[in-house]
DNA sequence: TTGAAAGCGCTAACAG
DNA sequence: CTGTTAGCGCTTTCAA
């Protein structure tokens, strides 16, 4: 039994094509009700559902999003793109995925695939630095996360990085820290990374010198080898600033093998606040950032026409636990 | 300045637009050199990319698979579906994705939703009874993950879970415990879960009657409640066999809230094998999966047009580590 | 080696 | 309220 087309459902009806489309779509056209129930019946016992690519082409909309993440074993991403998914099926968009693998050459060739599949927006974790990729703002709209500033023609959204750095540093200056090393990802362009600005901030205000800057990976095991560098290098550092939670539970490792207490003898403060950061032991503190509403402000951007593209930048939000030496 | 169709390249070029096909498809009819630049020449001048909605319509293949996960903040489904991307990234085909939120509501929808997209096959990781859904094979190909068992029409792909608790029990037993519990997710039908058949075999076999089943979520707030449970009932166990990787990071949170040592007054083993477990504390023994091979496996399904539908059991392989009470 | 043309399934303007 | 029909961009048969 091949796939039934509008045709066979109109033939059995006995009603024109296009009173079968007016049907489906509910328009532009209105149908009796009895032709409608008609072409209902018929339908059902065809098991006719449109086709939507034939849709897709005769109206130049695809109803499809794109979506590029770098790491999906990454919670912090897979929590956001959970929730904007769930967002563009409710809406009736499907949402076609690819990853880079933190690779730039893979990021390019997946945002050009699906550039070419005709997404209407194109949601981008980037591993590259966004402004190296050509990216055409008349193709489709274009969402990038992680980027806490302007980019032309393009929607960033991000958390705010150097008001969160600060919050974090101060925190762990109330409790007494002065020596405190920051690990974070080599930043991906020239500019400077804004979390560093916070950091030198933080330190300014107290009349400290800034500490040490550990540079690693945004993975778990970035953060396990950027710890365990900070731990054989001179001046140790009593606290620890984290980019994020995956740096921290890779840093929690190091010291867990080297026998070091956390945080009696190191406090840890994190960034992201995925669920992972309540079930390292000590459990996190951490700078947490809200998966929903940042995927609802992607959505947003992706389906408002009359939007400019902007810069959102989201406050985050310390939650208090165990690892910076609170609640223990 | 609207796209470029395949007319504007072929008025360009001076050549029909039958020739800009074969260019672009490498065929079916030869083209001369000359007359090949000619086209490459006016297609790069006007930017000029295949539109692939329209091919799909024409050839009837959408080159699109799609993919339906329970959890993407699962780990371990994460990396399968990061590996099966790629690999159908590589060979042309998009993935369409869509979760399901752990809602068997949510789950039939997207279904459907994908499956009217004309998606060639469908990767499932289901939260529902597969066998509840009805899956029609005339419409695409379904994989469907973590089905230990021959269904219909329907290729399943999983981890030997009877063997591999049998594995996991003996090394426990080994360590010298009769007293063990497991926590594993509800059983999603009428049939008995073969993880409880391998529970009963291990212990069968060493003539001791069998120990407690506590049932959760398979999520880290799951294992940790059940643990809960378990720690508040009397008879506690001296060791947990934890269904998943996850379950058991939500058990040593429950075990380090208490106050109990992993791996001395409680040692675990869990299932699956991700990278999340080689960071917990203590690191996790556990019975590993290859997500690759997963993948792999998916993949060649989907694409094979000859293979029947069959029931593909993997081996887990035990990655010893600290909490089942080695290498302290 | 190239061109003309039909048609994939659908929408919607236009005509009745 | 319903029917006729052009055409979205592409592939491929058939004819030259």
């Amino acid at each position: 039994m091949a796939k039934a087309t509008r045709n066979d459902v109109a033939r059995l009806a006995g009603v024109s094509t296009a009173v079968v489309s007016y049907v489906f779509n509910n328009g532009p056209r209105h149908v009796s009700e009895g032709t409608t129930q008609k072409v209902l019946v018929a339908a059902k016992k065809l098991h006719y559902k449109p086709n939507s690519i034939a849709r897709a082409l005769r109206t130049g909309n695809s109803n499809t999003f794109g979506a590029i993440i770098n790491d999906l074993t990454n919670p912090f991403n897979a929590g956001v793109y959970e929730e904007l998914e769930m967002l563009a099926a409710e809406h009736g968009y499907s949402t076609l995925f690819a990853t880079s693998h933190a690779s730039p050459k893979r990021e390019q060739a997946v945002i050009e695939q699906l550039v070419n599949r005709n997404v209407e927006a194109l949601f981008i974790s980037p591993c590259e630095n966004i402004e190296l990729i050509p990216l055409n703002p008349e193709t489709c709209k274009f969402i990038v996360f992680d980027i806490d500033r302007k980019i032309n023609n393009i929607t960033t959204i991000s958390a705010d990085y150097k008001q969160a750095v600060q919050i974090g540093m101060n925190h762990l200056f109330n409790h007494g820290h002065t020596n405190i090393a920051m690990i974070i990802g080599k930043s991906k362009n020239g500019i400077t990374d804004s979390r560093i600005d916070g950091w030198n901030l933080a330190y300014a205000q107290r009349g400290i010198p800034a500490g040490h800057i550990e540079y690693s990976e945004f993975t778990r095991v970035g953060g396990y080898e950027a710890m365990l560098r900070i731990l054989d290098s001179p001046n140790r550092p009593t606290a620890i600033f984290a980019g994020s939670d995956l740096i921290a539970m890779g840093a929690l490792r190091a010291l867990h093998e080297r026998g070091i207490n956390v945080p009696d003898d190191m406090a840890i403060i994190s960034f992201d606040g995925t669920v992972d950061s309540q079930y390292t032991y000590p459990e996190l503190t951490t700078l947490e950032q809200n998966p929903q509403e940042i995927a609802r402000l992607a959505f947003e951007a992706a389906t408002n026409d009359d939007g400019e593209p902007t810069l959102h930048l989201l406050k985050a939000k310390l939650v208090i636990r165990q690892s910076c030496g609170c609640n223990r």
